[in-house]
DNA sequence: GTCTATAGCTCGATAGAC
DNA sequence: GTCTATCGAGCTATAGAC
């Protein structure tokens, strides 16, 4: 008990490097099954059978399910926000759109699970995440908003609600994480792959872009190898 | 034993009306507790309280609570696919594309929890309505997708990749209903009024038209009445 | 057909040996 | 710092009185 605070402080000892890589193998384990189950239906068992490690353990470094639970959040939110970063006002609207979009679609592609926590949070009323809503996310959109109202007003874009056109940018990208089952069972495949992804995202562009009043020519072809996906992408699927 | 079989079928008896008014109650309360928990965290007594009955009597209508969690389901899955009906070759694509999305909204708008446990449910695999994707939905977007192929090819809208295009209206309508919380808190309001729906449906129509390339002068305007909401309407918010 | 009381089980959490 | 063994809360489901 006296040695447990010292260690969270000390990381340089052996032990601390330990620690470190059992907490990091525990948040990872426990970011998918959260995500599969959600909070009430993962176990704590299926966690540690996860991470290869005793139930004992997780409770020994994180307290209680709820604690570990809030870890995992935590994690999350963090890079929730980092992609947004370049909307700037004198930022060129097309290109940071660009950017923005297949940011969030890679994101969508490499962290489905972070996507699915939170959706799954958020699903069931918010309450571990309310401050970070109403407090830094709300902040975040209320100084973007006002750099897209600043290109609506110059004439650089057609006029949209810029709350409402983030809105539709977060929900069309996590959908093709949090909604993976839906989409690869209409379209009839098994698994989503990077090319489909690189399909998925240029045809995401497009909409957003033409949903902005933004010429369509600036953006950036995805240039598919048909080496690796024959004949058929996503986007002629049938 | 005898009688529960001849009860569901009877349904002309005294006892059927009391069963069809017990089952209605349950299947709505269980509709809204599965909404806001999550089919694992849901528990029976929370949906028997809701529904004003004995626990009891909820094993006894639908046995399990997987059996109940399922009617749930397939009531859902019923009206899920009802508001696609009127793309047909002929129609107008503006007008079909209009009434379909607000269409959509009107659902988030009334019928949130129904969106939100269809949301889990594929959130965490969708193993319940593996068929319902792979075979009923699966056939009415192929169909649907020759439709908007069709009025792509006549040139009666820009090009887009059909069933993308479908997935960014479903995606972006059930946001409303799944991401509530997410949206108020961003917003800085306790609740989503009549008006601010309406408001928002104009604006989701605007972007979706916008990215079909189709005119805008074709979207009717939603004539908000000043009255009820005073100067700010949800768009202009901040 | 309704409801109370409870059996049986799963899971979060911890005591205590190592 | 690790892990096994187990306690106890809370849940689904049902037996059995009415």
């Amino acid at each position: 008990m006296a040695r447990t605070a010292a260690d969270t402080t000390d990381t340089t000892q052996p032990q601390g490097r330990i620690r470190r890589e059992n907490v990091e193998r525990i948040l990872k384990a426990a970011e998918r099954v959260f995500a599969e189950a959600g909070f009430a239906g993962a176990t704590m068992a299926d966690i540690a059978e996860r991470a290869g490690l005793p139930k004992a353990n997780l409770h020994y470094y994180f307290g209680t399910k709820d604690d570990l639970y809030r870890a995992v959040l935590d994690n999350i939110l963090q890079m929730w926000l980092a992609p947004i970063g370049s909307f700037t006002p004198d930022a060129d609207p097309a290109a940071t759109l660009t950017a923005y979009v297949t940011a969030k679609m890679e994101a969508s592609r490499t962290r489905p699970h972070a996507s699915k926590v939170f959706a799954n949070e958020i699903l069931h009323g918010g309450t571990q995440v309310e401050r970070f809503l109403a407090e830094d996310l709300k902040a975040l959109v209320d100084a973007k908003a006002a750099v897209i109202d600043g290109w609506v007003a110059a004439g650089r874009m057609a006029p949209v609600d810029a709350r409402q056109f983030l809105f539709m940018i977060w929900a069309v990208t996590q959908h093709y994480a949090d909604f993976d089952v839906q989409i690869r069972k209409v379209l009839g495949r098994r698994t989503l792959t990077r090319q489909d992804f690189a399909a998925m995202t240029a045809e995401v562009l497009r909409l957003v872009l033409r949903a902005a009043g933004l010429p369509e020519a600036q953006i950036p072809e995805p240039q598919i190898a048909d080496s690796e996906t024959p004949t058929d992408s996503v986007l002629s699927n049938l």
